[in-house]
DNA sequence: CGGGCATTTGACAACAGTCAAATCACGTGG
DNA sequence: CCACGTGATTTGACTGTTGTCAAATGCCCG
């Protein structure tokens, strides 16, 4: 089975197969997790770097008034912050959404590898702005875009995610997300979020099921959304 | 007059003076905007990296439907993405919101800069990080902090990060945004922004006028805001 | 002294949250 | 295989927050 992170970084830079073994290696000692398991609190101090390697995890906060935001979706290839370990402590928690597979890499092991392969570094950093993008849409959402159009938003983002590391049925995709958890990304409540759900599915948009989500008309949702895929940088600049 | 680029990354790693002349060097040939002038817009390639000597930049998204979403405030001292050059074009745009000195590195300098002198390099991948909090922080707000929260947040921040660059004065720092401003940054509209101004006014938290805030009670504001300035990582760990 | 933009206010409509209850889906143990 | 318990989803009625529209006022700059 190909590994995820493997397979992500070869899509952001040409990769040797000395550099693909190089990742390889450095996410050879993975850990499991249960869903709800936290990888890591608000307050910890930095350790590893984590990479996805099967299952979803978040990044998220609690305010003192108990309610709770995420703040992004990892799902399989995906991995934290490149330089976590210049800060004191964590200013957010990390937590599994399902059962994960997570791979510790120390900074070590990044340092070394990344002065040895150039490549893997100029993918891990093209990934990293990625995922700044992705945080600007999210801020856009937010602060712009009607619940409708927010909920749309993000299927379309997160179908796109998974269909570039094959995770993808036709029309269909896996999203093992509660509507409180997407209530919780969403900055909406759990009701809310499903009567959304609901208008979005009479719309005939699309239609989640336990666990999965059917787009029923992708040019509708895309249309709601106000969705452009530009800021997800799937054409790259190879030679840069 | 200090370099305040110099000023914020000798803050966030211990810099020699030749260090400090390299940085002063790359900044040497800033380029001045006027008031809502793009620095560069949505759409077009990604050229050199931008660092904010004088004035405010912010960088913002308008949506289809015509309203905008700012994204981020850069204050002096800030500066943009490092690697942004590997993205084939720009997803946002970055604007002047007053008179602003902004100066130019290209990737090349930054490149020799980074190479030649690591803890300028440390620095800036620090700067990096602390931005990124900034980011989440913000969604933070907009996904679970009300109105006056989000605002009395905005304020402590932005008056955390003016002190830091000795910007402030006696309670009061100069805050040239305009009610409209705040409302795209905030993501909601002006007049409601002004009447929550109004309402932490009469609570005696703060009070906006003309291109000024003044604290009148930091204590209250802190907590009507629910503000932890952790996420700014002030202190940091020197020897990582 | 105007002109133009920013701020302020009011009345109303639309959107989203709260609370409570009913229903549904799934795994467990009998 | 079925009854049961738990948590997720769905719905209704109501409340509170925020947006919309429109107009008045204030402030800066020529």
């Amino acid at each position: 089975m190909a590994n995820p992170f493997v397979q992500k970084l070869s899509g952001l830079a040409e990769l040797t197969a000395s550099d693909a073994a190089a990742v390889e290696l450095a996410t050879a000692q993975p850990r499991n997790y249960v869903a709800r398991q936290d990888l890591i609190r608000e307050g910890d101090e930095p350790g590893p770097m984590f990479v996805v390697l099967e299952g979803w995890v978040c990044r998220y906060k609690v305010l003192p008034s108990g309610t709770r935001q995420i703040m992004a979706f990892l799902m399989p290839g995906d991995a934290c912050d490149l330089h976590i370990k210049l800060l004191e402590q964590m200013d957010h928690s990390i937590q599994a959404i399902t059962t994960a597979t997570v791979a510790t890499v120390t900074r070590d092991q990044m340092q070394t590898m990344m002065r040895d392969h150039p490549n893997v570094a100029s993918a891990m950093y093209t990934a990293q702005l990625v995922d700044e993008g992705i945080m600007r849409a999210w801020i856009v959402s937010m602060g712009r875009r009607s619940a409708p159009e927010r909920v749309a938003h993000l299927i379309c983002e997160l179908y796109l995610r998974a269909r570039n590391i094959g995770l993808t049925g036709e029309g269909e995709f896996a999203l093992p997300l509660s509507q409180s958890v997407l209530a919780d990304a969403l900055g909406m409540t759990a009701v809310h979020i499903n009567r959304v759900l609901k208008e979005l599915r009479l719309a005939g948009a699309m239609s989640v099921k336990r666990g999965s989500v059917t787009i029923l008309d992708a040019t509708k949702l895309v249309q709601i959304a106000g969705f452009d895929e530009n800021y997800l940088h799937r054409r790259l600049r190879r030679a840069a």
